[in-house]
RNA sequence: GGCGGCAUAGCCAAGUGGUAAGGCAGAGGUCUGCAAAACCUUUAUUCCCCAGUUCAAAUCUGGGUGCCGCCUCCA
């Protein structure tokens, strides 16, 4: 598999360090708010390249952190009031849930908090402190660049010009400009703990670099994130690390582009993102889902309502295949295959091997769906009820492993009430007795409450609306 | 100002040297009590503009135009 690496700026073959074994690690949410459109489609994208390898029969350990403490957390916990604690607690909920709704594969992501980590955190710091890497002036911990290697890499930033250019605001007291901070002195009413220094917090982008050496190791397969994280936040990342450990952070490093709208950039600070709550409460968060990853990755995506519907549209579409198909094996008897559905499975092994090649060409899911469209096109038109359920089967079987490699299709049709089933029987029959106006008032009667019947070869079907 | 990216139909979007995938919307048709769904057919002589390389360019090179991201918290 190819993907393109932001440190080499290329499409590079994936080796991970060990054969069997791909760990990731993925910037997570500082979980002040409600997650936007743009903060889920790094989770979807990468949680995709998860399943994807999980597919090819990698064991993943998959890693998105909390960022449950910084200025942003403290600051809100003021306004409410709350505490720090409370407010990140409860933001973590409602990120569980809006995660299971983008069909997240919660179960198998470990999400460490920052504030689990803060001994480790301290200790981090303190030996990049002895390395003579950070120092302290008067209890807050700043690294110094100029002890990294190659402070820049990953970003292609020349150090020099960044000083140039550097804001002259505040800090008189760091030695240089880009220097960072590692810790940061407790203020008055602000979650601190102890440590060398005294009383402080841990700075934002060494949480990241202590929580992945702790669960994953000293370098990591994959480290992933927004591109707009490339500078600062991993690039100091990986000035902590590798001048603590003298190994590579990561041997990959991937980044999503960004989701606009209006064609800039959805962020909280312009007040034109949609919370992916909101969204759940006008479309089924798969069509996020869906609408993400109908998109390369690297491109940069315009997201709006219409453009939500024609994903809608497009996914409605596939559950319909994906239901004509069931409907198809209900129907349908075991048989050998005929000469011409041996040629129709191999048409099918035909696209399942396009949408493989598109995954393995950097994550292309947008040609990837384009092979599951060509697999539902190619079974409408070409399999009915004399087909061999051997071949149907077949097909069925192997779209279900694809899109749930992209993590869709999953959703199982509801049950109806009995009312209402009882409701659809009566019709059908007023049907058969060519009492078409009972039935036309029972089919209108039924849509006010939500049920939208059709009519059919394969009997009546339903949707809400 | 520095660094990086993008420009393909009405809309969205693949395609990085061999003659324009796929989806949505639109048009015509089959089916149907009607509606819907499904299926079939159809919709870019052309890929922002100009010049160049090549037998061959949306794809490579040079120049131009427009848009965006990072350089400050950001997915």
């Amino acid at each position: 598999m190819k993907l393109y690496n932001t440190l080499t700026r290329k499409k590079e073959e994936f080796k991970p360090i060990k054969d069997e074994e791909v760990t990731i690690y993925v910037c997570g949410p500082t979980v002040y708010n409600y997650i936007h459109v743009g903060n889920a489609r790094p989770l979807v994208v990468f949680d995709t390249l998860r399943r994807y390898l999980i597919h090819k029969g990698y064991k993943v350990k998959y890693v998105v952190n909390f960022t449950d403490v910084d200025d942003k957390l403290i600051d809100r916990a003021k306004e409410e009031p709350t505490t720090v604690k409370d407010l990140a607690d409860k933001y973590i909920d409602e990120f569980i849930k809006d995660a299971e709704g983008l069909s997240l594969y919660e179960e198998n992501t470990i999400h460490p908090r920052a504030t689990e980590y803060i001994e480790r955190i301290v200790e981090f710091v303190d030996e990049l402190v002895k390395k003579r890497a950070a120092y302290n002036i008067n209890g807050n911990v700043y690294f110094d660049i100029t002890k990294s290697k190659d402070y820049g890499k990953l970003s292609r930033k020349n150090v020099d010009e960044l000083k140039s250019g550097a804001r002259i605001d505040v800090n008189e007291e760091k030695k240089n400009p880009m220097d960072f901070a590692l810790w940061k002195k407790a203020k008055k009413g602000e979650p601190s703990w102890n440590s060398p220094w005294g009383r402080g917090r841990p700075g934002w982008h060494i949480e990241c670099s202590v929580m992945a050496k702790q669960i994953l190791g000293e370098t990591i397969d994959i480290h992933a994130g927004g591109e707009d994280l490339q500078f600062p936040h991993h690039e100091n990342e990986i000035a902590q690390s590798e001048t603590l450990t003298e190994k590579p952070f990561a041997k990959y490093w991937l980044h999503n582009a960004m989701i606009n709208v209006d064609n800039k950039k959805m962020s909280k600070s312009e007040f034109n993102f949609f919370t992916v709550r909101e969204i759940s409460e006008e479309f089924d968060l798969e069509v996020l889902r869906f609408f993400i990853l109908s998109a390369h990755y690297r491109n940069p995506v315009n997201f709006s309502r219409e453009l939500m519907e024609q994903s809608q549209k497009g996914l409605e579409r596939l559950y319909n295949g994906k239901n004509n198909l069931e409907y198809l094996l209900s129907k349908v008897e075991k048989r050998d295959l005929n000469l011409e559905e041996k040629e129709m499975q191999r048409q099918i092994d035909v696209f399942i091997k396009n949408f493989i090649n598109s995954m393995e060409d950097d994550l292309n899911t947008a040609d990837a769906i384009a092979s599951i469209f060509d697999i539902i096109k190619y079974t409408n038109s070409n399999f009915d009820e004399k087909s061999s359920k051997i071949v149907i089967q077949y097909t069925y079987d192997n779209l279900m492993k694809l899109s749930n490699v992209l993590g869709i299709l999953s959703k199982k049709e509801e049950m109806l009430e009995d009312e209402i089933l009882e409701l659809i029987k009566k019709r059908t029959q007023a049907r058969k007795d060519k009492n078409y106006q009972l039935a036309d008032e029972i089919r209108d009667e039924l849509k006010e409450r939500g049920i939208l019947l059709e009519d059919t070869q394969e009997g009546v079907k339903w949707k809400r609306i």
